[in-house]
DNA sequence: GACGGAAGACTACGAATGTAGTATTGTGAA
DNA sequence: TTCACAATACTACATTCGTAGTCTTCCGTC
């Protein structure tokens, strides 16, 4: 009924929709044969399956469509690192009442976790902070 | 027909039902009644819905029912930590591919985080070090 | 110009989810 | 004992999701 699904909205899409984004993110653009047969790669869903999706995320207004050489191409039409950085949010607050230090004590106390990965985050935090601390003393002074 | 669903999974538990296994790891034990009142504190859920959502939890064989003084107690049949810990493991996986700093980039490049968020990320991340230090060090002497 | 095959559009269908309503039963109060 | 009401059990129903199948169209080939 709706033509326009006015908002795009990172939270009607399901996980097998994001597959198929990923895939697009990955690609800026691309034909649906395409998308199929990257996907094939690590899923084995029918070619339907994956035009099924595309078709959804084009109505739930994520993704466009572009007619080349006769041709539906499709395009992500949010951009990844705000949509990963939306989906986070939501679950953080979903399962650690959005205390990040919280979600990160269940990663850190994973046996899995590596040195180079404690470095990095420590590094990344360590970067953060400079920043933060150097813009508080610029708006005290 | 399958009286038992044999392994409890949190893959099957459901957003609302969420809702619900927060108030049981919350309260230990607790009457349907109390979880109907301590939800509807924070979401408008009919008290029928919320009986329905423990009920399911009930089938996935991730909540038990415990008969006390006539009333049905439900109690968390699943852990707390080692849940959110899958969930959260899931989740990497799903949108960062499973690499940590990658998600915590998304979180750390946040506006609304804190210096003591910061900070407190620092210091969990410092010690997880030097435990993991400690630890290669006596197994290589 | 007819046909086969790819691309796209539309349809299908069972299971899970969110959101309750109805039917039944057990227990305490009158 | 009977009645009211709370607790439990069972049923309902529209949507979304996963997973395709079928119908239609268009393009290149024989």
């Amino acid at each position: 009924m709706s033509e326009k699904n006015v908002k795009p909205d990172v939270g009607k899409v399901s996980d097998a929709e994001w597959e198929v984004m990923h895939v697009l993110w990955d690609r800026k653009i691309a034909p649906a044969s395409e998308v199929c047969e990257t996907l094939s790669e690590t899923i084995s869903w029918s070619p339907k399956t994956v035009r099924t999706f595309l078709a959804r995320l084009v109505q739930k207004n994520v993704v466009g469509v572009v007619l080349k050489e006769g041709i539906n191409h499709y395009v992500p039409l949010i951009d990844e690192f705000p949509a990963k950085q939306a989906l986070g949010q939501s679950f953080l607050q979903k399962f650690f009442g959005g205390v990040l230090p919280s979600m990160v004590a269940h990663f850190v106390n994973d046996e899995k976790i590596t040195l180079d990965e404690l470095s990095e985050l420590q590094e990344m935090i360590e970067r953060k902070r400079d920043v933060m601390k150097r813009e508080k003393e610029k708006r005290h002074e």
